[in-house]
RNA sequence: CGGGGUGUAGCUCAGUAUGGUUAGAGUACCUGGUUUGGGACCAGGGGGCCGAAGGUUCGAGUCCUUUCACCCCGACCA
């Protein structure tokens, strides 16, 4: 492509809103530009890496057996209404009625679409398993989108579905497809890492997130420092504490602790850690039809991850209470403890059950107990995780401390199971003819979020760095002076060479300056850039390596097989 | 969905407290010239329903009302 041709809006100036590097310089670049909040038109460079991504995913696709399909983008909302889904999604799912006043939704992810196909189409084990996956443009109405093309409304995704017969057989093609995500996010240059996490709207009982490592990112994960061992922290857990504090040892007692309401008044009160102490966090617990007030318990030294407490109580949300409704059900706040009190629900954290030497709350204006031996209520309570791990807490699975990390959230795998086979009667016939609804995993890949992640991981304060896998052209010849004929005649037939080799390659004819065109060049971000200028009467061009910002000298001669090499 | 902010040239922004010729700068763009190794310089030029609608006024980018959009913090979210 000749630079003087291409489409490629550059800007010195960054749109006023963007803050993460991706969204500034791929808005700089010229790859993307905003239409409204949430949504990108992806210009020519874009398409490029875009198209890259898809490629590689396709092969890996291919490689594991899977199927590539494409599925309406526009779909029933009988389908949404059948899964039950339809309330679970909410404001996301953006409907719409046709003109025979028909209610339609744009696919935010295509679990209902996938079963409905395949259920009465494919009926016997003989066939299984299957494995179906689309690339395609998906539409989740957010409430806030956000970082250009890291949290868009509408986003490109790579979405595969899998059908099979045993749960061992699910299983297999879960690792297979882990082993498939890695090697794709391999390919692309990217540092991640596989976590355990929470399985969310979709639902299932087994799930694992792909993180690419970021600041930027917006989840918190918990990693091992010994082991492999990674969590996003909404499912992260851990071993019990191996070492724990000098425990205040005491008979059991009401005790006068006046004016303290926090833990941190509390374990000054009592000169105690606050590993012994029990916090209350108390929480308005939303089901379908109706809402009641929970109480959960943890230690003082934790603090309450609500989405863990939202799966222990199986609701659809979580919200605060006020001090006020804690009154009103005759709740003391700040004293709240689990003892002697049934005026609502109780959740403790399992980290809890049988603990002892414990003060928690008298439910009694300006009381605590003290000494309180937790396995009294071994048989009466719902124990559960429902604490939040810590920096520094022991990994579950060896004696590495776990630490946190941010990460951009890139894929999510999770073993499905039944449920949405079952509610959609998606059933097969197994070998001794009985009908048995499939077992399903789901497979999803943010491709537009990719192309938002390698830049969050390759920039510079100059701008973009793509990878060799991503790069929307390898290689760009610069030609510093346009009028200098010698010059512009070694460029062309540079250029000509490389494209009759199949390299995508770069030719920047513009009647510019040197220093313009480099900055334009970094700001695009190029592997390579062959310059062809001042060192051509010695019969040399240079060849500048964008990640390393080096410039190398060589002769003309030379530098066709040198980019061969590195390419 | 709560709280806050901003809408003026393709982009980044002045101008609005105190209403008053023809609405500005930088950048980008066009023409001519000079320049050609790190986003050059000189001269000339095109480009605006001041987000939209209503109102107050002799007169509104500026004041009032309504509305829309976008952004930020939070809640939410593969």
């Amino acid at each position: 492509m000749r630079r003087s041709r291409a489409f490629i809006p550059t800007s010195k100036e960054a749109p006023s809103d963007a803050t993460l590097p991706s969204h500034i310089f791929l808005a700089r670049a010229g790859f993307i530009t905003q239409v409204a909040a949430g949504l990108y038109n992806y210009l020519p460079l874009a398409k490029r890496v875009i198209r890259k991504i898809e490629n590689i995913v396709n092969e890996e696709m291919v490689k594991v057996g899977a199927q590539e399909v494409e599925l309406s983008f526009v779909t029933p909302a009988d389908l949404w209404a059948e899964s039950g889904r339809i309330e679970k999604f909410g404001k996301e799912l953006l409907r719409f009625k046709d003109r025979k006043n028909n209610l339609f939704v744009l696919g935010p992810t295509h679990e209902e679409m996938m079963v409905d196909l395949v259920r009465n189409r494919v009926t016997s084990y003989k066939n299984l398993p299957l494995n179906l996956y689309q690339i395609k443009t998906k539409f989740r109405d957010e409430a806030r989108p956000r970082f250009g093309l890291m949290r868009g409304r509408e986003f490109i995704m790579k979405d595969a579905y899998s059908f099979h017969a045993s749960t061992e057989d699910l299983d297999r093609e879960f690792e297979a497809m882990e082993a498939a995500y890695k090697k794709i996010l391999t390919r692309l240059g990217l540092d991640f890492r596989v976590v355990e996490a929470d399985s969310g709207a979709i639902g299932g009982s087994g799930s694992k997130e792909l993180m690419v490592i970021a600041d930027s990112g917006e989840d918190t994960i918990a990693i091992c420092s010994k082991c492999e061992y990674g969590a996003n922290i909404e499912a992260a857990s851990r071993s019990a504490r191996a070492l724990v504090p000098e425990a205040p040892v005491a008979d059991f007692n009401k005790f006068l602790t006046p004016d303290t309401k926090t833990i941190d008044e509390l374990a000054e009160f009592f000169k105690v850690d606050p590993y012994y102490t029990v916090k209350c966090v108390a929480k308005r617990v939303v089901y379908e039809d109706e809402s009641e007030i929970v109480l959960f318990f943890v230690r003082g030294c934790d603090n309450l991850q609500e989405v863990k407490a939202l799966n222990a109580t199986e609701a659809l949300d979580i919200v605060d209470v006020t001090e006020e409704e804690l009154k009103e059900l005759g709740l003391e706040p700040g004293f709240i403890g689990p003892l002697d009190q049934v005026k609502a629900k109780h959740v403790i954290d399992s980290d809890l059950k049988g603990a002892t030497n414990m003060i928690c709350g008298a439910n009694e204006d300006g009381y605590h107990f003290i000494g309180v031996d937790m396995s009294i209520l071994d048989d009466v309570v719902y124990f559960a995780d429902i604490a939040e791990v810590n920096e520094g807490d022991i990994c579950p699975y060896c004696d590495g401390k776990l630490s946190f990390t941010k990460g951009i959230e890139v894929g999510h795998i999770f073993k499905l199971g039944t449920t949405y086979s079952k509610p959609l009667k998606a059933e097969f016939l197994d070998e001794n003819g009985k009908s048995q609804p499939f077992i399903m995993g789901t497979y999803g890949m943010g491709i537009s979020r990719l192309v938002a992640s390698v830049i969050e991981q390759h920039h510079d304060e100059s701008g973009c760095i793509w990878t060799k896998e991503t790069a929307p052209y390898m290689v760009n010849i610069m030609i510093s002076n346009i009028k200098d004929e010698a010059q512009v005649e070694a460029g062309e037939a540079l250029y000509e060479q490389l494209q009759n080799a199949n390299i995508e390659v770069m030719l920047d004819d513009r009647k510019e300056r040197f220093g313009f065109k480099m900055k334009d060049a970094e700001l695009i971000g190029f592997p390579y850039t062959v310059i062809v200028g001042k060192e051509l009467v010695d019969g040399n061009v240079q060849l500048f390596d964008r990640a390393t910002k080096t410039k190398e000298s060589m002769s003309v001669a030379d530098i066709f097989d040198k980019l061969m090499e590195f390419i």
